[in-house]
DNA sequence: TTGTGTAGCGAAAACGTTTTCGTGTTAAAA
DNA sequence: TTTTAACACGAAAACGTTTTCGCTACACAA
């Protein structure tokens, strides 16, 4: 087992100095055609490369993204790691990924841990128990350190730094006129609690569409589900509270679902309870993930474009590293980019 | 914005040298309680936190573990990470991932970007195309240069590292089974071409359960799956070929799918041809994903405990990496553990 | 007085690079 | 022959740590 060889070695075989070696590999003139070919060919032949570490340590950079998010096992998030990886991996980036849980506490040792040098910037989507909590004290902090943040997705405002959100508030709206021109008369709402902050502004759209039409939102009608029963564990819970809400307005005729497990549940019920769907009863679901493409029915969703967000985030990130490089200290001036939603229509809708 | 303090810099606010601040801020007894207290106090206020990389270059170890994956849009992969980054960080490590979208260059690339410095080792699966082309130089020369491998699910033989796998085999053979006991008579199975070691390996249980029951496997109802085929947009071609499948097979009355996406994919063109689920077809799916769960009816699966080959690949890999630190140059030894899998029944069936 | 021990601190090396600034050698110009 | 310029290379600093070793000053014993 032979240990990485460095420039050092290199030098001390060939009998150079180690600038010798450094310049011959960066092809500088001031070396002779001769010695270069002998220390590129020694170097090829032992099959050297530069140490990233302490490339690091001397450029202070790291050329390294971090990525903090809720959860991994989840459609979304995946679909905007691989956005972030394919751009970041373009630009010469690589991407360091932690997991929050939707902790506060791991989200904020796990920022902790990757921002003593070991990341350039961050991209992340805050946790739910940090929404609850509202205490974004080590957002401000890092930003304060000079590391620059991108938000996706989950974001607040308070926070100076570039943002990528979907139109979670239009997307909604869209998906709701498209069951009311599809002829339904009483469109009911799956929903999380409101600090969830999409959750939040789907259910505003759904509001939104109601009014636009002239319509009354029934309180009834908006149901919105304690966090805890996304869990599988608590599938049972969930089933009880959507069958709840079907019993006392039996003449639902259409369904929002802000996720793809509401509303794919939302399906297994109202079939139990004997509706035909779509013929009488048409489900749109948020996020387009596996469930809405693969289930029988498959399933209308509002589509959000996950990698694309990723992409940009990277960008929006990257952007603003190299920008630091350059101009120094200029006018702090932060984006919020929109990524638009597509209404992808399937069987669950006429 | 204020730069992250250095050492340095505290000593020279302090008037000492930069060791008396390293060793006050270890709670060396070199130190006097005066100055120790002082540093510690001023350290505090500044948030000082040791800088990373330096750490690093110093140790000659990054605390990092990299992951290669072939997607990470992939529920199976996507909680093998979580297992890992569950017992890294509850090690002290950080998780850094690169994608190789089932790709030999970029699974390469990405490799040696990481290799030079940024990790002290690696946990992959192995991506199609190089299974494929049987090319591995580059897991071999990343061993010799003394940095540790552990490879989970797609793994090959020739590379001395420890490695994680699914009893593919066996779990594929208790499917079967399961499908005989329950009065198939004609299980044909929906498999990817044999280059897939995975594939292979679950074929070769669904062949080894017939031979114990003394049965003879029909080659027409093995029905091997070109790779491309998995990709969304080639849902329609999946489909034609199962539907091939079942009209050259009328008596089909039990299928096993190496996928989820081929289990459901079956159960709706079975669907569509008139088939019942699971009364006049029965369906077990490898793979305990999503889908399986909440696709209507519910898919009986081969569960693979994804999380856990994750924990066990970081626990192999943790304590190869912390045992090199104090017996350098053992026996090598490699281990190869199985992670057995479970057999999850639910609605498709009886 | 001299020697010994110890408390408290600093200098410097090391990790592996890159880059700036010398410096010596040689060939060309004066 | 002397000056100059180009050429080819090396020394050293810097990035931020940790750690070994040495040094100074002082207290105490002989």
């Amino acid at each position: 087992m032979k240990r990485k060889v460095t420039l050092k070695q290199i030098a001390k075989e060939l009998d150079v100095s180690i600038s010798t070696v450094s310049k011959a590999l960066r092809n500088s003139i001031e070396i002779s055609e001769d010695t270069r070919q002998k220390v590129q060919a020694f170097a090829k032949l032992y099959n050297y490369r530069p140490n990233n570490i302490a490339l690091s340590l001397k450029n202070r950079k790291t050329k390294t993204i971090g990525i903090i998010i809720p959860e991994i096992v989840h459609h979304f998030f995946s679909k905007v790691i691989t956005g972030i990886e394919l751009v970041a991996n373009k630009r010469g980036y690589n991407v360091i990924v932690g997991l929050s849980n939707e902790s506060f506490d791991k989200e904020v040792i796990n920022m902790q841990m990757l921002a003593n040098g070991s990341i350039d910037g961050f991209i992340l989507s805050i946790s739910k128990e940090t929404l609850q909590q509202q205490d974004y004290h080590h957002f401000t902090e890092t930003i304060n350190q000079g590391m620059p943040i991108v938000m996706f997705d989950r974001v607040v405002n308070e926070i100076p730094c570039d943002k990528v959100i979907v139109d979670d508030v239009k997307g909604a709206k869209k998906a709701v006129e498209k069951l009311i021109s599809n002829g339904c008369k009483n469109i009911a709402i799956i929903t999380t609690k409101d600090y969830v902050s999409v959750g939040k502004l789907r259910t505003q759209g759904y509001l939104e569409a109601f009014e636009e039409h002239k319509l009354h939102p029934k309180a009834s009608l908006i149901l919105k589900i304690e966090d805890k029963l996304l869990s599988d564990d608590h599938l049972d819970a969930l089933e009880k509270e959507i069958e709840q809400l079907f019993k006392s307005n039996k003449s639902i005729d259409g369904i929002f679902a802000v996720n793809e497990l509401y509303a794919v549940t939302a399906i297994k019920v109202a079939r139990k309870l004997g509706l035909e769907i779509p013929e009488s009863l048409q489900v749109i679901s948020f996020t387009d993930g596996v469930l809405s493409k693969h289930s029988t029915p498959s399933l209308t969703t509002v589509r959000q474009h996950g990698q694309q967000i990723g992409e940009k985030a990277a960008d929006l990130l990257i952007n603003r590293l190299e920008l630091d490089e350059t101009e120094e200290e200029e006018e702090e001036i932060y984006e919020t980019v929109v990524i638009e939603t597509d209404l992808i229509e399937r069987e669950s809708t006429k």
